[in-house]
DNA sequence: ACCCAGGTGGCCC
DNA sequence: GGGCCACATGGG
């Protein structure tokens, strides 16, 4: 067993499933619905802590509109209201634009999230990365949570810990992608598994 | 009154 | 390719 595989099996133990604390992500199987609002969540929670996040998408359900099609019909036409209702996750009228630019992609390019699913992973990520206000982190995040698809998402937490255990000397988004990709089996439970309870560890570090 | 949080785009060199 | 800045809220 490589170090990798060895993480995976010390946070496990330490920490248990990561679905207890990562209640959606982390959940299998998912509905329709929930891969909706984890695709509105991963373009939130952008330089945002969760519980900022939370109140934003808690807000979208009120107002019955935390899906795709919802963000599709509201973040344009009701647009001041839109922002409004996601204003807790900060740079709220930034990410009313990328949520109504990505919600209007799959909406006119897919339909629905059922068709979207099933696409394939390299085809999918150049058309998101392509969309203003996704970078590689929130696109890889989208296909690993939302869309189970195997992609291993690099975010500052998982940088800190390769940094912390000396996991690599070059530490990009691409090279620590490639890195934790080339030493796991291929397999998107194990990678959102992973990433959860990497960000869970480093959360709980400070 | 600071500092930080599951980034990204634009601009510059 | 990297460095710097704007974007904005709520919690500690």
């Amino acid at each position: 067993m490589n170090k990798f595989q060895n993480l995976y099996q010390k946070l496990y133990k330490k920490y248990g499933h990561p679905s207890g604390q990562w209640k959606i992500w982390c959940k299998r199987p998912k509905t329709y619905k929930e891969r909706e609002e984890i695709i509105i969540g991963a373009v939130l929670t952008q330089r945002t802590n969760w519980n900022n996040v939370e109140r934003a998408i808690s807000c979208l359900k009120e107002a019955g509109i935390c899906s795709i099609y919802g963000v599709f019909e509201n973040a344009r036409k009701r647009k001041e209201k839109f922002a409004d209702l996601i204003r807790s996750s900060g740079f709220y009228k930034q990410k009313a634009g990328y949520l109504f630019g990505l919600a209007k992609f799959i909406v006119e390019t897919y339909g629905d999230i059922k068709e979207m699913k099933k696409q394939k992973l390299e085809k999918l990520r150049k058309e998101l990365l392509s969309l203003k206000g996704l970078g590689k982190e929130t696109t890889d995040s989208i296909l690993l949570y939302a869309l189970d698809k195997p992609i291993f998402v690099i975010d500052e937490y998982t940088r800190r810990l390769a940094k912390r255990y000396r996991l690599s000397e070059n530490f990009s988004y691409d090279s620590l992608q490639k890195l934790f990709q080339g030493n796991l089996p291929k397999n998107y439970r194990l990678y959102q598994d992973l990433h959860a309870l990497i960000v869970i560890e480093e959360q709980k570090r400070q």
